[in-house]
DNA sequence: TGCCAATGTGCAGAGAACCA
DNA sequence: TGGTTCTCTGCACATTGGCA
């Protein structure tokens, strides 16, 4: 069967590495893509099946990319939606093109006590800037990433207790981070308050 | 050796039920 | 109400065996 190529992507912010890692076999994230597309174009996975005349266990399917989907059910998918499927695999069309996102169209993905929405920047390279709040309680573990990935983030509200290689910090509102990717780093809330931070990742190299 | 039918296997997709 | 999971069904493809 005709099958739409996928690739394992990324997840949430506390998966930091799992994204810098991932980032270099950076090829089509089909799910999130068509995620996107759907909220943008207000439709529930339920209305967007109905419009498609499939199942919405498809829809779900499709989005947590536990699927392939045949070019041929791609394209009733898409003819529900506002894109075409040259728009669709154009990263930088249609949905990419987009300048203004509302809070409801970031993909929302959570891990735990941390939740994150992410917004993907068009054009070359990996760039994201994540929107990520921590429990109380909330840890990343210790985590070192292969690539030379960047990230960093100012902390909007509460504290985090940052380690980079070894070095522990508490920061608070207004402060920020920044780190390579290969350096190992480790993100804790330990304050009874959730913590909401900004921030942004990229995989160019250093 | 090549062709064709029968059989087995994997996976996309659907329906129903469950959870938040 | 929206999204996920479980289970089943049907289809496509690969493999195998029989026949000319």
């Amino acid at each position: 069967m005709e099958t739409i190529a996928k690739s394992a992507m990324v997840e949430t912010h506390a998966n930091f590495d799992e994204l810098a890692d991932g980032a270099s076999q950076w090829e089509f994230d089909l799910g999130l893509r068509l995620k996107q597309a759907r909220i943008a174009a207000h439709l529930s996975q339920r209305q967007l099946a109905l419009r498609a005349d499939i199942s919405n266990t498809t829809i779900s399917l499709i989005e947590q990319n536990r699927t392939s989907p045949s070019v041929a059910m791609l394209k009733r998918i898409l003819a529900a939606l506002p894109v075409s499927l040259s728009d669709f695999f154009d990263g930088t069309a249609a949905i990419a093109r987009k300048s203004i996102y509302r809070a409801a169209e970031l993909a929302e993905v959570s891990s735990g006590s941390v939740t994150t929405r992410r917004l993907e920047l068009p054009g070359e390279g990996a760039a994201q800037i994540m929107h990520t709040f921590y429990q109380p309680g909330a840890d990343t573990g210790n985590r070192v990433s292969t690539s030379e990935s960047l990230q960093g983030g100012v902390i909007v509200r509460g504290h985090l207790q940052v380690t980079i290689d070894g070095v522990r910090s508490v920061l608070g509102p207004g402060d920020a981070y920044s780190l390579q990717g290969s350096l190992s780093h480790r993100f804790c809330n330990t304050n009874r308050i959730e913590c909401e931070v900004v921030s942004v990742f990229s995989t160019q190299p250093a």
